[in-house]
DNA sequence: AAATAATTTTAGACAAATCTAAAATTATTT
DNA sequence: AAATAATTTTAGATTTGTCTAAAATTATTT
């Protein structure tokens, strides 16, 4: 029951896990260049966590995590938040330095002490980024949301999460005086380079790039 | 400046740190059983400490860290100690059941989380077992603590750590009433056993053995 | 000072995770 | 349907950390 995996294979599945969200399929290419690996490499893990039972896996015929593999995913994800959580809500930290800490965080591999977190932090519901934590069971709360380009005008919306976490995005949204839970509009959309024009209540109305409002994505209020 | 340590690597410096403190001077075969490992495989970590300049090693002629590594050892110790200061007081976890974890949590390499993480618990002296925490310059508090045995009879002390840290100890030392902070006295020693009478205010005296004295240290009052 | 014992080191092997270069397979063009 | 391109896999090497067995050194007895 009680399979023991390196920090590596770790990775591995977590990375894989996304990119079949995102995608539905994955590729050996894709894995290597979201872990900034080789495809060879690639192919060697990906042989180890089908032995494991990881994976469902036969060579050229591509591959996706099992049902274990998806609840092994589930859980590295579970922890990689609570642990940002707490580093924004209890260290200070900003928004933007916490997801190389919880990279490393997220092996650690004790149960009962990401147990003990998820209640000290009193069972959030969402990441500093606005990405949902799943639970004890792996369930996590369902997102309808959508990207603040496919918003309709005029629509009120709260944003509820960003796509990128750089610094470099943070600082624009300081300016802009956006953050997670910020209620907006858009009033216009500018065919010409795809910009948009936002209204924050009390405030004046102002444009954004095409580039930041894919960054943004929305719930509808 | 910035060496980059493996976890191994940071285990044998720790190891090696508490042994010299204990010993004064340490040899391989120590470190292999602290570590529960062969004493081969730590000649080979030996010399690879030794090509970091963590170490000063000749062979056969014995080894002790560098001042390099002994400010490398008391950042591990101080991040180890931290979170075990963390995991009891604001995870609720006992006392018995943090070390493995800490065992873990030392390794996290971020230096802005430790010492976020030290403001946040408002820069704690002292681990849950009475060890002293190294502050962000590597200094940590004297502790003119003396074991339990050799404090003299009717001299008032109060228990500041232990020896052995199991959830064995633990249980007796709920069951006798004594926590880190409780104040006693030695009323009598018996010398057949090495077994002491031990008083506690508004108590009735009561014995203790020699192992369990043994495992526990005190400072005058 | 020899002999014996204990400790420490070397030699050689192995598993995990990685890489480069080449081969195999699948997909896309022409 | 060939040719070409892209993807994926294999083959063989490398690095890190480990091991066992044997050799070298140091310590302790006799
Ligand atoms: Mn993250
Ligand atoms: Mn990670
Ligand atoms: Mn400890
Ligand atoms: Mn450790």
């Amino acid at each position: 029951m009680e399979i023991n995996l390196s920090v590596t294979e770790e990775n591995y599945i977590k990375a894989i896990y996304h990119l079949q969200q995102a995608d539905g399929n994955v590729s050996t290419n894709e894995v290597a260049k979201e872990l900034a690996t080789k495809p060879a490499s690639v192919t060697d893990m990906l042989k180890k966590l089908k032995q494991k039972k990881i994976l469902n896996y036969e060579k050229y015929q591509g591959f996706r995590l099992s049902n274990d593999g998806r609840r092994i995913a589930l859980g590295i994800v579970r922890k990689h938040r609570l642990w940002e959580y707490f580093l924004v809500e209890k260290l200070q930290f900003g928004w933007d330095e916490v997801h190389e800490v919880a990279e490393e965080l997220e092996h650690i591999s004790s149960k009962k002490l990401i147990d003990k977190l998820d209640a000290f932090l009193e069972y959030p519901k969402f990441d500093p980024h606005g990405d949902p934590i799943p639970d004890v069971n792996g369930k996590m709360a369902a997102q309808p949301q959508i990207n603040l380009t496919d918003l309709p005008v005029n629509q009120l919306a709260a944003v509820s999460s960003v796509g990128i976490q750089s610094t470099e995005l943070l600082e624009l949204l300081k300016h802009k005086n956006i953050a997670i839970g910020t209620k907006l509009e858009v009033k216009k959309k500018f065919a010409f380079d795809n910009s948009l024009e936002i209204k924050i209540k009390g405030q004046n109305a102002f444009t954004i790039s095409q580039q930041l409002a894919q960054a943004l994505f929305v719930k509808m209020v």
